[in-house]
DNA sequence: AGGCTAGTGACAGCCACTGACAATTGACAA
DNA sequence: TTGTCAATTGTCAGTGGCTGTCACTAGCCT
């Protein structure tokens, strides 16, 4: 069952009978539960039996919905991430790999937003990203997932380019360029007093900016 | 005794008694088994047990010395980072940020290949670097530890420029640039069939000529 | 030589995670 | 409606990473 949610939905959705509907409550309440004791008590002081026990089922249980208590933490920013994903799919070819995923990145913001509110409140979401980047655990698995995504956007690039992601490197440079900026926004941003989408969203335009200027090198001359 | 290795060394070092030789021999034994357990059989089919039965040590032993398997496994990765961290340190102020990392590495190689060797073979070392690749949970830590490297990093580069890390992202962004390329080449190397280090040399040194046209973007024009 | 202390092994226990089996409970046809 | 089948769940037992405790041994220092 792990891993099979609505990644993979059918093109033609039948209703959901009572069977699914049951089996989406108990995960959400697992993903709502997780992420509420992980932002109140801290991730590595709450135990996977805290977490069934506050969703009312069994430790086996959680375990049949998430291979891991890492994958649970998670699994609100995958809808996020498969949203950016197809807006950079949806970018006209003719843009720059750097200037698509700057575009794709704009204008995902509200699509994320909702995608994220179906699940649990916004705000807890953005909450838990200080959570993330203050448990070392949760971090390094962040990171994994996000060099995941990484290789996922650069093939969906040197496709847009008509390249061989294994041949040619540029596709991956500008994508680990580009994720590296958001990483070191993410991380900003999560210690800062704001932890609102707007200044998320600010803060990331502002450093995308800051690339090019960064790299020419002449910082002295301002 | 855990992370109080020689990282910390006295200045003045005297003569180390047989307690302190007896010690580090006890450390190198674990990490060597450690790492051809890895590379022969896996990361994650090889027990702290199996290590420490390898090396001759109860279990608690080992983790006297590390505080997790994870960290024997990147013991000596330390010692290569700490040689990098300082030839930047070593760089002459004039030099660009993007400029400085680059010869930094260029001429950190030997030295680090020098100090990996003073406790393991150099190729198990590098060999290491597939299995790294090929496991989550050590390419997660593995992540993360670039991470926490990054940010010393951006340190020494803002005060090389006089400013302050947490005011101008500049310096983060630079050096997040830097190590996304380094790692791209990590990641293509390590699964390309030629595992010396003059290969990893080279492919580094071509990726890092490869940022600049990748970003400007006219991919299409050659 | 003898006390001091660092280093070690043995043991017990917590927590993430997994396999196996039995009990429930939707889904669907008769 | 009812009976059957398959999916879902709970219980139980076990593995492996990791930690606290305690007694014991072996370098070290006077």
């Amino acid at each position: 069952m792990v891993g099979t949610a609505e990644t993979t939905a059918a093109p033609a959705a039948a209703p959901p009978g009572l069977r699914e509907r049951k089996k989406r409550r108990t995960r959400d309440t697992l993903v709502r539960a997780a992420l509420e004791l992980f932002t109140e008590r801290g991730y590595e002081r709450t135990t996977v039996d805290d977490i069934a026990a506050a969703a009312d089922v069994s430790q086996r249980t959680f375990f049949r919905y998430f291979a891991s208590k890492e994958e649970a933490a998670f699994f609100v920013g995958r809808l996020a991430e498969s949203r950016f994903v197809e807006a950079v799919r949806g970018r006209p070819p003719e843009e720059a790999p750097l200037d698509a995923l700057r575009r794709a990145l704009a204008e995902s913001w509200d699509g994320i937003a909702e995608a994220v509110e179906r699940v649990v409140p916004l705000d807890l979401h953005l909450r838990f990203y200080q959570v993330i980047e203050s448990t070392p655990a949760l971090l390094a698995a962040h990171l994994r997932r996000s060099a995941e995504l990484e290789e996922r956007i650069a093939r969906v690039v040197a496709e847009r380019e008509g390249l061989d992601v294994d041949t040619d490197p540029r596709p991956r440079v500008v994508v680990a360029v580009f994720g590296a900026v958001v990483r070191v926004t993410e991380r900003i941003w999560s210690v800062g007093g704001d932890a609102s989408l707007a200044a998320l969203r600010e803060a990331t335009a502002a450093h995308l900016d800051q690339v090019e200027p960064a790299l020419t090198g002449d910082w002295r001359t301002d």
